[in-house]
DNA sequence: CTATTGTTCTAGCTGGACTATAACAAGTGG
DNA sequence: CCACTTGTTATAGTCCAGCTAGAACAATAG
């Protein structure tokens, strides 16, 4: 599981973390029933603090992507069925969205207006 | 022009700001050539900063959403053209998110992934 | 010339993100 | 049962982005 995680960003740590996660869950990079690294040792391989990952690892699980528990570890238990055709959806708009010049910025706060 | 702002989310305001704003935009709200309240003015019906709310403005003129001066104000430039097509896309893939019962956090940090 | 309005600068406050330790609880495997 | 692993929880400190406040400046309108 390779995961980059790039501090000098302005989106949080944990953030990126949980985000590169979910991303490898939904494009098959990650399959149901595998187990994560444990968290301090990823954390030591990020050369980031524990609790960051667990932070991480915790909105997943609220997600339902993961299931942890101590002693056991974090493994990816994939309620997200077929995100494949939203993955699909996704990527198109970005396209889209590249080829009308419109930023990242722009796009995610477009979106978060059409949340409302 | 009404825009809200809620400073208990976690969204900067001048991020909500902005959005709302370029959500008028690109929905009609706001016309190209028309002129956004001058920034004390806005700052002080929101109740908030003054800077806060030109830093809003400077984003979208960054983005080539607006044109401003001293003296003159901020005028919608409006230089994205058809994005009502964009807006759509936006539309549908929010809701189909939303059916799938994909939050919001989830959904934006997938296409901050989609975006790399 | 005066009023308006964006621009720039300086300064201070606050909360969230991250780190660092440490103790605890629930599993796993011998 | 025991040792080890791993998530959970709590406490505390540092740092920075966002926001506020006040003031002086520059360009534009009328």
């Amino acid at each position: 599981m390779l995961i980059r995680i790039d501090p000098t960003l302005s989106t949080p740590l944990f953030e990126q973390l949980a985000a590169g996660i979910r991303a490898s869950v939904i494009d098959g990079r990650l399959t149901v029933g595998e187990r994560l690294l444990p968290a301090r040792e990823l954390a030591g391989a990020l050369d980031i603090n524990v609790h960051t990952v667990l932070r991480a690892y915790q909105i997943l699980r609220e997600e339902g992507l993961l299931d942890m528990r101590p002693g056991r570890g974090a493994i990816v238990a994939g309620r997200i069925g077929q995100h494949a055709a939203l993955a699909g959806a996704i990527h198109d708009l970005v396209d889209e969205a590249k080829l009308r010049n419109v930023s990242e910025s722009a796009l995610l706060s477009l979106i978060r207006e059409a949340y409302k």
